[in-house]
Formats: structure tokens, C-alpha cells, sequence
DNA sequence: AAGGCTTAAGTTACCCGTAACGTAAAATGG
DNA sequence: CCATTTTACGTTACGGGTAACTTAAGCCTT
């Protein structure tokens, strides 16, 4: 406990009873107070608050949410790994988004696992969140169930989902996969590689890669898939997947990554075997991130707003929770980043 | 609301007393079944059970809580800002390390502020956590006594302080910036550079550059400062503060930067201009982030264990909610980096 | 078969704040 | 100056769960 003491101090929560017992009046008039509602003299208002600052009472929201005044202002985060930037910066924008509103998000880290998801739903809704906003569109049938039964909001972010839970953010991951397929083979690549993680469970880089394998095979080309198996989407496995799929398929011309974090990682690859990049393969990463803005070779990717997409999330969330009208999707898009690690003209 | 029919739903909540109620039993043996506190027959158990079920009964931790009858499981978790890979790391461990206890992270992004710490600790403490996780050592006077009359556990992280308000868990930054000084200067350079954000308020930052600056002065070198205002640390403002340091202070050999981001911007910087590390001039970062790990010229940093400082203040915040000893500081220590991004013996 | 013990319940009170309602005194109006 | 309204409070009840206590029935035991 916070003292200085040798034993430690008994939880002393000042309660509203005691600031009103101090003051002399009663527990509702100093509530009428606190809140600003109206109904006291001045002088009254002045005894009440004097007595509040030296109690130093905060009050207890725990209270009025229970009592169901009020709604709480909890929303409940889930996130499947802060190791990935792109996911940090979503959830920049959702809590400084949220905290402009007098929300707290409440954390949940799902490792990209559905019973995660499942466990930390269970136990996030027991207390009370005003809403949730969830990563992903697909979601074990239990945590389905308790979703519509808790009658609150959810946001799904990430995947743009045309028949959402509820409200969905996001963008389309298998047209931006498409759209980068069917660059690289308009500057004529047909040969390619594509390196990722392997997931149990659907997800938006499986979408991508979907959209991608589409748009490549309809144009004539193949793509040869290098997935690391229990890794973690970020440099280093991009480096030696990278290295797997040069041993695996000789003949590649260039490389699509799950991310971009994966492509530094490949780009890394390729300049210790002296590789030239685009001469000798081409890269092609996906999320645009921060650190791309210094390299001097600009990298091919796409870029997304991640920050704008959490802020988004949660101006839909408090929008609902305003009982404003909401659209029930937003799709926020992406934008090819043509970049110079990749040929610039068909070969 | 989640559901598909064209007017909300109400919330309809499924209480106690309805589960109770439907199984024909009293409130407190459907308690007492739910929480598995014995002193019921298998009989009354199979049928409280099954109610739960098919109402989709979840318990509201909101009104345990607030019965004083169990603390809360939030913990409030304060983090400057998650663009800055180190926190979201430390955050990944603090949350990752709560779960496994079944607490929940209650995020507050502070932006390097001790006013939006206020306003967060205010908010968050109105919802009776158990606990507090804080980044830094440095409150404000009213932080400062919200958190003494709390009465609940605090753990600052990051800076590690000699005399925290309750526990603390982090590294000595200016003893990490002395070490770098020294050994920096231990490799002839004299003539060094500092690149980094400039802040209101003294935090780590602050102190890594105090440290170093007392290191490479008491080695007779000189350090010229290089603050970037109204920026964040990250691989932009690393780009041009080298620029604006190389044209103030030509004569530099050597820079040491804020953090790895800033880093990175530099040597893009240098790569730009032609300039050789560490031929023509060397950099050092701190942080180690984990792109380092596949360039390929390592860079001369300081490595923390972001991820291993989140999980100990977790630890030692659940070791004293569960009246465990703990320690009142742990340091987790730093390992300096010598890397090849500067020259490796006397000039 | 009476008394004591165990088991399986039920009852009451409480946590803290606020809505809804009640009431006495002061202010206003004709 | 009395009737009406307004102001400034106070009182009661409630929400969802649990601790503490009470009660009723079942089970031994001698």
C-alpha cells in the first residue's frame, strides 16, 4: 500500500456518506453537489466542497454504473499482439479517441487465437463495458452467443465486414492483396513468392494472400507460398522465409510479404547474399510502416491508416453509445505504395 | 445493439435472481452453486447449472466488487505513447502477465504529460482498480496525493527509483548513458553529438543524457545537444536532427541518439549523404529494438528487456495483492551493445 | 426415541450512489 | 395577508451479489 508507515493502512476509501456526515447535510444533497445538479444554496455548496477536498474523496463510478444510472465507461480492446506496430498504432487511436470521451479501453490480447478471444470476452463482460471493440470478423460460436446476448455495441476493426455483429471498420484485405498481385504482374513478374506466418484460423493476411494468389493466377503467374510455421509476423522469420523460399523456388522474381515488418526482414536477406534489389528480386511488403519514411529505397507496400482506423472504431462506438446514427460499415482504404524495390516498368 | 431486428433490444441482462428464480431456488444457493462454495446437493447444482446455460447467465463482477466483498481486477496501466515500440512492448508484458491472473490492463496514454497522467489517475481511480502500473517516476503534486490516498498498490516502471511511492521496477537510465559515454569515449571520440526530443518535464530520456553527458565531460569530450521540439522520438525526427546537428557541429565523430527509431533516421541520414559508418562517423542508439536483429551492420545500442520489465511489474503488483513479500525496486539491468555502427578500438 | 450433529437450504443486511418522491421554509403574487 | 409557487433540502428504495446468521430437515448415536 501507498505509505510510509511500517504497517500498512486499511482501505480508507472516502465514501459520499462521510463527505455529506462532515458537511452536516445530507448524503443526496451532497451528491446534488458533486454532480453540479442544482437544488443548494451557495453556502451550502461551499461547506460541502470544502469538506471534499479535505477528505480528498474521489467518487466511487463503480457505484453509479451498478446501480445502473449510468452506463460504464469501459470499453473492452481486443488486440492480438502489441509486438506488431501496425496493431500499437490501432490502439493509439482507438484509446486517445475513447479518452477524449471519458472512456478507458480495457486491454485484451488475444494472440491471435479465438479461444483467447472466447476467455477474455467471458471475463471482460462481467464487468460491464459499455461496448466493445473486437480485431477481426471471425470469432469462436461461444463468444458469438455471448456478444448478442450482452446487448451492448461491438465494433469488429481490421477486416471490413459487410454483415457485422453490429458496426465494422476497416478495409477490404483480399481486394488490397488482389490489387497488389495484379501490380506486380502488370510489370510483369510471374514468378512469385509470397512469405508469411501459418495461422490456425482465417485471418485478414490469409485474406490478402487470397486476393493476391487471385490476381496473380488470373494473369498468367504462380505463386510459390513460404509459410514459418509458430512465428510471429515480424523481421527476423521475414528473413529466413525469405531464405527458405529462395532454396525452395530458384526461379523467383519477387517476393510479397505478409507485412512490411517481414519485407525489412527479406530486404535483409537479399543484401547479405548480395542480392540486388529490384535488379536481382523484387519486394513487396504490406502496412507501410513508420520506419519505411527514412529508408533510402522507398518500399513497395501499401499503405493503411492504422491510427485513423482506431479512431474511427471508437467514434463509431461513441457514436452509438450517443444513440447517433452510425453507419454499420466504414471502410477506411488503403492506397498502393508503388515504391522502388520492386521493377517499375513491365520486363 | 447486436441483434438483427429493427428496433434495440433492451438490455436485458440476465441477473442472479432470474437464474435463482427459474430454478426455483433462493438467490444465495444459486450463489453458492455458481462459485462452487459447496453446501448444496448434486441435485440443486444440476438444476442451477442448467439455468445458467440456457439463460446465458454471466456474472456481474461490477456488484462483487462493489460490495467491497473482492477488489477489483483492473489494474490501471499509465503508457506514454504505444508509436514508440519500447512501451508497446512493456505493455505487451504487463498485460500478457495480468491475464495469466485473471486481471485486465485499463490503459492511459499520457503523452508524456504529467496533466493527462492527473486527469488519468482521477478517472481510472473513480473505478476502484486494484491497482496502479505507472510509466516514470515524475507526478504531479495532486497524482501524487490521489495516489497516497488511494491505499492501493503502485508500481512505477521504466526509471527505476531509489525511493518509489509503494514499488518500482525499471533500470537506471543515467547510469545506461554514462556506460554508453564511456564507451564512446573509450574509443577515442571526443567530438560527440546528441539527438533527441526535447521535453517539459525531466523523464529517462533525460537522465540517459545527463549520465551521458557526465561520462564523455569527465573523459574530456564535449557533447553538442540536439533537441527536436514538438516531436516524438521516432525515425523522421532521428533523419533530420542529424541534419541539423551535422550543420551546427561539423566537426562531429560520433552521435549518440535518444532511442534506436532516432537512430535508424540517422544512419538513413548518412546513407543519403554518403557518409560512412563508422569510417566517416559513428552512431549509437539505445533500446535495441527488434529490427536490429536483421541489419546487417549491427547497431551500437543498449539493450533492455522491454518485455521482461512489463511481466516483473505485473509480477510484483500481483505478488502484493496477494500479500506476498515483495521487493520494494528491482532492476532489471541493461546490456550495453557494442555494435559495428562505431569505430571498435582508440583512434 | 430423544438429543446432538450435519447438510441444505433460506433470510437479512450491507456496499455506494442516485432517482423519485416528500416536506418545510422562503419567495412571490394578487 | 393569505394562497401558490419555488427553493432547499431530507427520506426511502433500489441495483446484484455475498457475508453472516437462521432455519428446517435428515442422519446418527446410544
Amino acid at each position: 500500500m501507498v505509505n510510509n508507515m511500517d504497517k500498512p493502512i486499511k482501505n480508507n476509501k472516502v465514501s459520499l456518506s462521510q463527505v455529506a456526515r462532515a458537511a452536516g447535510v445530507s448524503k443526496m444533497t451532497a451528491s446534488r453537489v458533486i454532480r453540479g445538479e442544482g437544488g443548494y444554496s451557495e453556502k451550502t455548496r461551499v461547506k460541502v466542497m470544502q469538506h471534499v477536498d479535505q477528505l480528498g474523496y474521489l467518487p466511487n463510478r463503480l457505484a453509479t454504473v451498478f446501480a445502473g444510472d449510468q452506463s460504464s465507461t469501459f470499453i473492452g480492446v481486443s488486440i492480438p499482439d502489441l509486438g506488431n506496430e501496425v496493431f500499437a498504432q490501432v490502439l493509439e487511436g482507438i484509446d486517445r479517441k475513447l479518452g477524449t470521451f471519458g472512456y478507458q479501453s480495457v486491454l485484451g490480447l488475444t494472440q491471435h487465437t479465438q479461444q483467447e478471444e472466447e476467455n477474455w470476452i467471458r471475463t471482460v463482460l462481467s464487468s460491464q463495458p459499455a461496448g466493445l471493440i473486437l480485431t477481426g470478423r471471425y470469432h469462436s460460436p461461444r463468444s458469438m452467443d455471448m456478444l448478442r446476448n450482452s446487448g451492448i455495441p461491438v465494433v469488429e476493426i481490421w477486416d471490413l465486414n459487410s454483415s457485422p455483429l453490429d458496426m465494422s471498420v476497416g478495409i477490404n484485405h483480399f481486394d488490397s492483396g488482389f490489387d497488389m498481385g495484379r501490380y506486380l504482374t502488370s510489370l510483369g513478374y510471374q514468378n512469385i513468392g509470397y512469405v508469411g506466418t501459418s495461422h490456425d484460423t482465417a485471418n485478414a493476411a490469409t485474406e490478402r494472400l487470397n486476393g493476391f494468389c487471385k490476381a496473380v493466377e488470373g494473369a498468367g503467374g504462380a505463386v510459390v507460398k513460404q509459410l514459418c510455421l509458430h512465428d510471429t509476423a515480424t523481421y527476423y522469420p521475414g528473413f529466413y522465409g525469405t531464405e527458405q523460399l529462395l532454396a525452395a523456388a530458384r526461379d523467383t522474381e519477387c517476393i510479397f510479404f505478409q507485412n512490411d515488418a517481414m519485407a525489412f526482414g527479406g530486404l535483409q536477406y537479399c543484401a547479405s547474399k548480395g542480392l540486388s534489389v529490384p535488379e536481382d528480386i523484387g519486394i513487396a511488403g504490406w502496412g507501410d510502416l513508420p520506419i519505411a519514411s527514412v529508408m533510402n529505397r522507398r518500399l513497395t507496400s501499401c499503405h493503411v491508416s492504422h491510427l485513423k482506423l482506431g479512431q474511427k472504431a471508437a467514434e463509431m462506438m461513441m457514436g452509438r453509445l450517443t444513440d447517433e446514427p452510425v453507419p454499420t460499415c466504414t471502410d477506411i482504404g488503403f492506397r498502393l505504395i508503388p515504391g522502388s524495390t520492386v521493377r517499375n516498368s513491365g520486363a
